[in-house]
Order: C-alpha cells, then sequence, then structure tokens
DNA sequence: GTGAAAGCGCTAACAA
DNA sequence: TTGTTAGCGCTTTCAC
C-alpha cells in the first residue's frame, strides 16, 4: 500500500532498527548510514504511519483542545495562545469545536480519548448539563490530565486557567455607580449557570459596597448570544424602559446590546451609558470610546497549555490560575449628558 | 497499559473477533454477545486504539482541514460549514491553523499525510511562495486529494471552491461608477498574489465597461491586514488625498479602512462612499448603511466538505465550485453629499 | 554502531 | 453466529 520503513530499509541497506532511529534523530547512528536512509526516505517520499509509531510507542505527543464556538474571535486567539507553546515544546494540537453541544463534546471526548492523546485542553460548553452528575461524571471518566479555560465545572475539582469574572464585573459596575449610575442593566444568562454566577455576584457586590440596593428588575435573563442581547435591548427600548447604564458581560452579549441601541440611534454616552467585558478588535471601529474590562484570551491559552505541560511531566505547580481582566476606562461610563431615554 | 479489545473478549467471554464486531456494528452477531460485550466495555471503561485501528484499517475516517488565519471569523464559518457536512457522513475532521506561515503549512501537511488522512481541504497561506515552483510541488506531491477553499494556486491545477472575486469587484465598482464616482480608491494586496488579481481585475473591468480610464495612484498596495488598510487610509486622509469613495476587497481590509474613517470623523455616505467585498457580523452594528458584496462562508465550507466527498467517492462530478457573491445595497455607495474632504 | 525479533491492539479473511 | 490467526508498520529491547 504506502511506502513503510521497510522499503527504506531495504533501499538504503540498513536495518529496520536504523531506519526507525534516523527518522528519530536517536543518537548512535553513523552519518554514513543516516545519508542512505534520508536520501531512501526523499526518493520513495516516505510518510511515516502516525498509526503504527503510536501503537508502538504508549503515547501520543498530541493534546487536544475543544472550544465550544469557533467563529468567536475570543476562541480562535486562545487557540493561538495554545498553538504558541505546543509548538515550542513540540507537541502537536488536536483542534475540535463543540458548538455549544453537549452531545457532540462527549463525541470528541470520546474520539481524543481513541487518539491517546496527552491531556484536554476545553472549555465546556454552557448546557444545563452543567449542573448534572452525569455531566461532571463524563469529565471524572476521562483518566487524562484535563485543563479547564474559562469555564469552571460546579461540583467538579479540575485544574484551569479563569479569568476573575467577579472582579471584572465588580470593577465596571463599581465604576458606573461612582459615575452617579443607579438604574444599571445588566443581561444575564442562565443564573445556574457557572459562568453566569461569577459575573452576577460581582455585578451585586459592587451595589453592596456602595450601599445600593440592586433592583432586581436590572438583572434580565437571556441567553449568551448577540441575538438574544439583540432582542432583549430593542424589547427595553421599544418598551421605553431603557436604564441609564448598561454593563455587557460577554464580547457578543454587549455587541448584541450595542446593535440595538446603534439601531435605534442611541448614543454612548449621550444618551446612555455603558461598559462591557471582553473586547471585540471591532469595538476599535466605533465613533465611541468604549470602557471595556479586557481579557487577554491569547495569554489565557498560553497559560492553559503552560498549566498542561507542567501536569504532563509532572510538575507540582499551582494548578489553578486566575487572570485579571484589565479595565480600560475610555469614557463610555460617563452619565448620560441628555436626558435619559 | 490500557484496556484491550482482549480484556473485553476475555471478560464477557466471547472472541476478539467478536468484540470487532460489537465495537464496529458489524453484522452477525447475537443479541446475547452484544450485550455481554457492551456491559464489560461500559464496566472496564474500554476505549479503542484509533492507532491499532488506524494500522489495521488502511485508511482513517478522517479529513484535514487547514486554515490559514483561525481569529477571522470567515474562516471559522468555513469551518462551521464543512462540519455540518462531515459530521452527516461520519467522518471526523482534523483542524489546523497556519497563521499564514508557509512553513507551518508544510509542516501540516506532514502531520495529516502521517495520520493517513482521506483529503485535505485547505486554504492556502498568501505567502509570496504561492508563485514558487516548490510550493505547487508540496501540493502535487500530497497524493492524497485536496479540495482547495477560497484562493486558488496559480500554476497548479487543483480542484476547490471559490467565491467569484472578480465579479463581485466588478459589481462593487459598477454601482460606485453608476453613482457619478470617479475617483475610487482600491486598496489592495500584493499585485502578483492570486488572491489579489481577480479582485482588481474586477475593478479594471468595471472601469473599463463605463469607459473611464483607471488612475492607477487609486490602486495603493498594501498587506491584506486591518493594520494595514488603517494605516494607508490614514495616510491618505492626513495627506488630504481621499478618493470620493473606496471599495474594499476583503472584511479585514474594509474594516481597516473603516477604522481610520471613524477615527478622522468622516462620515459614510456624506463625506466619502464606500462599498465592500465580504461582511462581517459586526459591519450589522455601525450606525451607517454599509454597502457590501457578501460572502457565505459557511456554505463555501459546506460545499467544500461536498466536493470533499465526491471525490473521495469516486464520483465523477464537477470539481470547480464558483460561488456567487451576493450584493445587498444599503445606501453607502451614494455620491458623498457634502463636498469632497 | 547495527540488526533481529517480539510485540503494540486491532481487523479481516478464513474456518468452523 | 463465532473463533483463530496472520498481518498492519513501527519501536524497542537485547545481542552482537
Amino acid at each position: 500500500m504506502h511506502v513503510t520503513i521497510k522499503d527504506i530499509a531495504v533501499k538504503s541497506g540498513v536495518s529496520m532498527a536504523t531506519v526507525s532511529r534516523v527518522i528519530n534523530k536517536a543518537p548512535h547512528v553513523s552519518q554514513k548510514a543516516e545519508q542512505k536512509v534520508l536520501k531512501a526516505i526523499d526518493e520513495l517520499n516516505y510518510i511515516p504511519s502516525a498509526y503504527a509509531r503510536g501503537l508502538s510507542r504508549h503515547e501520543s505527543d498530541i493534546i487536544g483542545i475543544v472550544i465550544p464556538e469557533i467563529t468567536n474571535p475570543f476562541f480562535g486567539e486562545i487557540i493561538t495562545g495554545v498553538t504558541q507553546i505546543a509548538d515550542e515544546k513540540g507537541l502537536n494540537i488536536l483542534i475540535f469545536n463543540t458548538d455549544e453541544d453537549a452531545a457532540k463534546e462527549a463525541r470528541v471526548f470520546q474520539i481524543l480519548q481513541e487518539y491517546r492523546v496527552r491531556g484536554i485542553i476545553v472549555t465546556p460548553v454552557t448546557g444545563i448539563n452543567t449542573f448534572d452528575k452525569d455531566y461532571v461524571r463524563l469529565f471524572e471518566k476521562l483518566n487524562i490530565p484535563i485543563v479547564l479555560m474559562d469555564r469552571r465545572i460546579k461540583n467538579g475539582r479540575f485544574d484551569g486557567v479563569f479569568f476573575d469574572d467577579r472582579a471584572a464585573l465588580y470593577q465596571a459596575t463599581s465604576l458606573l455607580l461612582e459615575n452617579e449610575h443607579r438604574n444599571i442593566t445588566i443581561l444575564t444568562g442562565n443564573p445556574k449557570h457557572v459562568i453566569t454566577q461569577g459575573r452576577v455576584q460581582g455585578y451585586r457586590d459592587a451595589f453592596e459596597a456602595y450601599n445600593v440596593p440592586v433592583s432586581e428588575k436590572n438583572l434580565i435573563q437571556g441567553k449568551f448570544t448577540i441575538e438574544s442581547a439583540y432582542e432583549i435591548t430593542k424589547d427595553l427600548i421599544t418598551d421605553k424602559k431603557l436604564p441609564t447604564a448598561f454593563v455587557g458581560i460577554s464580547n457578543m452579549l454587549s455587541m448584541g446590546c450595542l446593535k440595538a441601541l446603534y439601531e435605534y440611534h442611541i448614543s454612548i454616552p449621550e444618551d446612555i451609558s455603558f461598559v462591557g467585558y471582553d473586547k471585540l478588535e471591532f469595538f476599535d471601529l466605533l465613533n465611541i470610546n468604549l470602557t471595556l474590562v479586557e481579557k487577554d484570551a491569547v495569554e489565557m491559552g498560553r497559560r492553559a497549555a503552560m498549566l498542561m505541560i507542567d501536569k504532563l511531566s509532572g510538575k507540582n505547580t499551582q494548578n489553578r490560575v486566575v487572570l485579571m481582566p484589565e479595565m480600560v476606562i475610555r469614557g463610555s461610563e460617563q452619565f448620560p449628558a441628555r436626558n435619559q431615554v
């Protein structure tokens, strides 16, 4: 079928063992033998079989990376970060997209295990399943190193790299409160999800710190999508229920919210204020100076890869990394100059 | 080391062959045997080895997908499209990012071949190498099916799915000409690259159709990045050399150009007109009605996967798919109301 | 420095 | 319907 190591051995007049040594840059090979082998490999266009190699060795040099939303640049940047470190260490990475689909995630884990990957770096889907005992078991059954990114798993003790979401929203909300805002709407996701909880907590903590009671109607539950945020904001506009400020808790939510405001020609910060969590390159393009608490996704990817490598080499290092997002104040937090809409 | 098929055979009291049949859902297995095997698999937490399987069978069920820029949502959408079809057909996909780096691309091809993938769907990097004989040879040496996406390879005869870039720019430019524009700047990439050529040709063809001579100074060469377009546009602004209209030839170039215009408070279409090629979800967000010639990236991914599957099954179908982008007119093409800046 | 040979875990005839 | 067995292409002792 394919050219094999045996063909190379015959053609170059050495044994299979020697060919193997050359391929793997192992020591104890004479210059002469090496030359002959390399020549044969080139002439016969030999490509080693990853399967045969994988079967012989008992482990691969692959780490899997599983993300939920490939079209979100946030995850693209994470992949960039992971790749940087993996390249340095000579590890291959296998990228999988789950589309926020728990069934797909389970399938991906199965495949990754079949490929005997060294470890899996994963941002879990945010299904309701996150709470399911079964869901946690899915992770626990994986007896390979796992590094979580960005989203914790409730009730599960897994290492990972996270942003301090609570602190981020605390900062964002505090800034608004400091700017005299009292009516601040926050679009949230399912309150049961870990991904929502920390952020909402930060929001609440800020109010508490300022001794201002939280108005529950300002916490509006939707999904973590542009569309959801867009629809909700539009409803607020048409129902004339706009607050004096929004805090966006994810790049996609911010985007949906801003989209609706733009559509109705509601200016920031003249008509309403806005502070977002997480950036998008696109935000630069707006003719408003958006105040954002920014996450460094590339750095998250890098740290996740480093953590994984430490785990693989058995190093007893810190196993939970918490990254601090950085607030960049640009003016959109200022109290609306015009009357409230 | 790991639990193997043999362990399952012993535990369930059947032969390895029967276990193998169960795993592969092959026929001729009694209900009883199947039950026993399934039970053992579950209890022992058995995960088949992809390596052993791959070595025995002589082919994998994997197709590789290689893209140059993982943080560009355009490619994220392509992946979504490919995945949709691959899932239907039970094919696994391996995603690789080359970062527009030719060396990385070569490495990725090697890995993919080592994994004996059935085929590779790839958007080649746009290095100067695209012209290199050696570069084309890299593809020709791959003796597995290749499907190109979005970028042709000059001098190479490879199947693929492409957008009609020439037609897209012809439409965009014609629309501007029809709106009385004569001074239309187009930011291009390296003129030698296939990716640039079709688009510039469309631009020129439109001028010719309108019997208007092209002013060469309106073709400005840069890179296919936001930064490049941003800098060039900024220079045009500060040098007071703005045209009456821009045509953007990629989503990233449009973005960079728009960013500079925004920064200098140059409004569209009051001060300058703009027609772009390819959209970004983000463009929706602008408070301008951007006229765009839009590509359907998800569809491109789907078509590429279908083409690959046809090739794999030896079907004698069309081997080059050309997708027509759709122009959506929203008003930004109109001749500037205010005087030229 | 080099080679022989025994696996690695599975599939696919072929027998039964 | 089920089992036996010979590979698949490589790595890795262990001799030499």
